[in-house]
DNA sequence: ATGGTACACGAACATCTGTGCGATGTCAAG
DNA sequence: CTTGACATCGCACAGATGTTCGTGTACCAT
């Protein structure tokens, strides 16, 4: 299910429940959401809201007053443009640690002029790790895992050698990138970018699969071709049309952790 | 106010506030917390939830449902015991869930999420980033001393395979280890300790030398080899005596920063 | 036309949840 | 001993919230 293939509500609904609950830090509630977005009776919301979580983006818990959290990684995959809340997710960690959490008193939010976004030029950020991504033949990763805004890697910029913004972090699941020295259970800090070059490592998601994978990017003409980094056999590159494949983020940092 | 000084029942609303949100992505109930700190009286949740605000640990949203966030700076500054958060008290909690028949097989305070796996603890530590490493002056290693504030790294310590201490971060200058996938520029993360085992890789210091350099280890009798994983002859095993080899550290994490 | 499906509405309902308030226990100062 | 601040309790109650259900609309294949 691509993000892009929701209905405007519900992507406005995702959309208001992440940037309500990185403002008042608990998340909204049906009716709230129903009101920010225009729907007047709350049981819309809730079909819509079921919806959102038969396709994995978020998680309920019944009964329970705004029990409700966004799937990051399942968001990600689907082609979320994290570009417009990147900013905000990782301000929002920052904020957090540096001044006092305010509750913003009536979210008056518009959809259309969010995110005034100022590149907080401080020396530091944090990359929130987001989930896992496989790095090989289809590994079952849990899709539910919800976001975790405990998780998170902190580093001065100069550290990098990309802009520090729009940073995420996945762990790694399987192997296919083991000659790339990213193995089992290491972090990749990504670049959210819809595009990369060739001979980069991207976490891609191709047209039909169920999840996002790890690969090395290689175009060829129309196609591009996805290489793991592994001499087994086993992994086999994968060619398929530009068209066919997403490319969610550009790989600018390996954490390796030995044993 | 410090936050030992706090009474035992408002400090384990504020763990178990903590811990509840990180678990389920929402707040608690005022009766949840009570719930979870003997506190019978929802009303007597609801003083010393007032009491905290006072304070400045949390903040709440007036008559909305778990409409309360922890307030981390002010808790942080207060002393606030973050590396035991994910253990002590949340498991008192737990046993209380488990020995109180509770009912259905509600979601609840996640009971199932006992699975020690990737919730180890959320134990926060900083990594200095103390030099470089195989090409200048020797290291210097004392982490409880001062560095540059502004160098340093923060991880969550689940993410390593050792206790976090007595950790500190250095550059690598050269090719010596390139094998090992750690490259010019590259940023190793160690644990200061000044034996290690055959296998690993350590900053090593040679008798006679003006640096420590970055090598794996292999004891021979008497002896310790110190070999580079580089195969241009230039780069040659070292064997010295084991008392004229000084181990500065053994390599727990290689974080590599893509171009 | 007929029937199925997806989406939407709104009202009724059942809980969940926060708040207010009186009563009680504790403890140190007067 | 009395007093009063502080901490607890229990409970009633109103408001906040999620859920259910009957109904309506549009679209599409039969």
């Amino acid at each position: 299910m691509n993000f892009s293939d929701l209905s405007e509500r519900q992507q406005r609904i995702i959309h208001f429940i992440v940037e309500f609950t990185r403002r008042n830090h608990y998340p909204p509630s049906i009716r709230e959401i129903g009101d920010h977005v225009h729907i007047s009776s709350t049981s819309v919301v809730k079909y819509n809201l079921s919806k959102l979580e038969s396709y994995g983006f978020i998680s309920r818990a019944p009964d329970k007053s705004r029990g409700l959290s966004v799937n990051f990684p399942a968001l990600l995959a689907s082609g979320y443009p994290l570009q417009q809340n990147g900013e905000s997710l990782q301000k929002a960690a920052f904020v957090e640690e540096t001044s006092t959490p305010q509750r913003a008193p009536e979210l008056e939010y518009d959809t259309a002029d969010e995110s005034p976004v100022e590149r907080a030029s401080s020396r530091r950020f944090r990359v929130p790790i987001l989930g896992k991504i496989a790095a090989g033949s289809p590994i079952a990763v849990n899709p539910r895992e919800a976001y975790d805004p405990e998780d998170w890697i902190e580093l001065a910029e100069g550290l990098l050698n990309v802009p520090a913004d729009n940073l995420f972090a996945l762990r790694v699941q399987g192997d296919s990138m083991i000659d790339a020295s990213v193995l089992d259970g290491d972090i990749v800090i990504l670049r959210h970018q819809e595009t990369a070059e060739d001979g980069d490592m991207v976490a891609a998601w191709i047209e039909g699969d169920e999840e996002t994978t790890l690969k090395f990017l290689q175009r060829e003409g129309p196609n591009v071709r996805l290489i793991p980094a592994n001499p087994n056999p086993e992994y086999q590159p994968i060619v398929r049309p530009a068209d066919k494949v997403r490319i969610n983020g550009k790989v600018v940092s390996v954490i390796r952790v030995l044993k």
